[in-house]
DNA sequence: CTGAAAGCGCTTACAG
DNA sequence: CTGAAAGCGCTTACAG
């Protein structure tokens, strides 16, 4: 069945084909009567217009573009959530691209842009400053307007929905001073992320602050590789207290800890950085910051349709949203 | 920076445009001396044709559709990062499409079909039968290749990729009751997915088998509502083995079991049905069938690339993966 | 309020 | 092998 066209529906309902294309997009400049007369056509062909030609024609495809490094991503795929809700409400289609730290970022950069995507949402945290640089001049040298989501660049002039990890690992691990734990440990990853830094960077003042040393140990992603990793710590290490940037590492270290008989929250408190669902399946529960990944995919997309449709023209920097603790039985803060 | 055009490019290597327009699309076709010319001009001038008038004039757009329920479940997530690995290694763009079952199946359609999308991916597994005839209706009117991914539909003439969840589930059970278990339970969710009546009419077909009554137990999503329906399970009910179709639903039975002093896996042995990377952070361990769900997505984009490039064109039916069982310490088996 | 016409940036027969 | 021209299905000034 070939698709109806716009000159179906202007032949069908005697009209021509710019007054259809203006009930379209701007019903009120068409006289009421034809009005009701081409929406009764269309409603019975079911028209559709090709959202290609008009993307050609208008310049617009009313379709934004996602960058990212891998959409299985547990962080990842929670912001997709919260994109597509606001994107659906806001009838803007998405396009996805992941980005790998290891291909040619101004060609990837190239493909997105050609794609003629009327905004562009970034969420890929793997990439080094100078891959970061070279991302963001390319889309500003294309006019296009973007939102950092979950994801920090040193200019903060380009617009940045996320949490302020620094301050809320400093306020977590200052929590655990007060409350009598000395040798605390930053679970953190290998690889390095924008967002892990400042998770870091918040852990490593109130440590300093405390008169302490930061104590970081990056372990891999892979859990079954962590948990030989955790061993050495209940031999020579002291350790009374873990944050991970991660719920899984916390979780694994809790495995291990309690494989050799170490007490979880009384010997050592662990806290996770994520509250991912699966906190409150571990045992015992894990006490998180709650980050709320989706809100930041939502805001992120609200805040790019309004410097899409130029309702906000001034860029007003980092957009912080609130977190907050979540006490359950891994702590005994 | 206004984008370069291939005016430009045609301007610069003092060619036609159609000359610019055959060395990006029919190289063969070009002389050899005037080819290195244009490509030469291309790169200086870091030209990318524009997607939308590419695919206006080509009627091809190298986008997929892929139509699913919500990115945020995991195993949406998995399945897209199979399809985006394999897309990117054959050009496609991805637009992704959430369709919830409570909306105008046949407008959502449309609005996909609008996109001018070169073939479509088809995840999502919440349509009841009558929504998803309206769906994989509206494809074959509007003639574009589709294969369903890790879904199922009544009619076998769609290409389908997925696991044969029915003898997965069928063959899990049987072992159990091999091993000595009568009472085994399959826990389903209470919502329908065409995935879990697969696998709830393996449970059965084995349990009739052998002479018992299958029960299927339907719970929420929510681990926490989980938690509270699990503890009539301490009291009366006789109940020496379970299967949950959600691996964060076997692992939260497991706690709620332990905390009721229960043994797992002595009185009660406990799978999971998907082997998430939550299995082996379980205690015990979860005892799962692997499904293989990133290969899922790969294996239905491959597919579908070649029903798009007409390479496949008979139906082929259903492609069923392999899948496998992984031995851990919640079953005796 | 409505229509004729140009144009969006490409591809693709068609001539030559 | 190359170029001129038509056309993909729309939008949008421009007249009227």
């Amino acid at each position: 069945m070939a698709s109806t066209t716009i000159y179906d529906v202007a032949g069908a309902a005697k009209v021509s084909l710019a007054t259809v294309s203006r009930v379209m997009n701007n019903p009120e400049k068409v006289n009421p009567e034809t009005r009701e007369k081409v929406l009764r056509v269309i409603k019975e062909l079911g028209y559709r217009p090709n959202a290609i030609a008009r993307g050609l024609a208008s310049r617009k495809t009313t379709t934004i573009g996602i960058i990212m490094a891998d959409v299985s991503r547990s962080a990842t795929a929670q912001l997709l959530g919260g994109i597509q809700d606001i994107a659906k409400k806001y009838e803007y289609s998405i396009k996805i691209f992941s980005i790998s730290h290891d291909e040619d970022i101004t060609e990837a950069m190239r493909t997105v842009i050609a794609e003629q995507v009327d905004g562009i949402l970034f969420l890929n945290d793997e990439l080094d400053k100078n891959q970061m640089k070279i991302a963001m001049d390319s889309i500003k040298d294309a006019m296009i307007p973007v939102v950092l989501s979950n994801v920090f660049y040193e200019d903060e002039e380009v617009p940045c929905v996320a949490i302020n990890y620094e301050s809320a690992t400093y306020e977590i691990t200052k929590k655990m001073l007060e409350f009598g734990r000395k040798d605390i440990y930053l679970f953190s990853t290998v690889r390095r992320y924008s967002i892990n830094s400042q998770k870091e960077a918040g852990y490593i003042d109130a440590m300093k602050e405390a008169g302490l040393e930061p104590k970081i140990f990056r372990t891999s992603g892979d859990v079954a590789i962590n948990s030989l990793h955790f061993k050495e710590f209940f031999g020579n290490n002291k350790i009374d207290g873990v944050i991970a940037v991660r719920d899984s590492i916390a979780i694994s270290f809790m495995n291990v800890a309690q494989d050799h008989n170490v007490k979880i929250p009384e010997d050592i408190s662990v806290v996770g950085l994520q509250n991912t669902k699966y906190a409150i399946l571990a045992r015992p529960n894990l006490t998180c910051v709650d980050t709320p990944v989706y809100d930041i995919g939502a805001v992120s997309m609200r805040l790019l349709t309004k410097y899409m449709k130029q309702e906000e023209t001034e860029k007003q920097g980092r957009v912080l949203l609130p977190y907050r603790f979540i006490r359950r039985n891994s702590t005994t803060i």
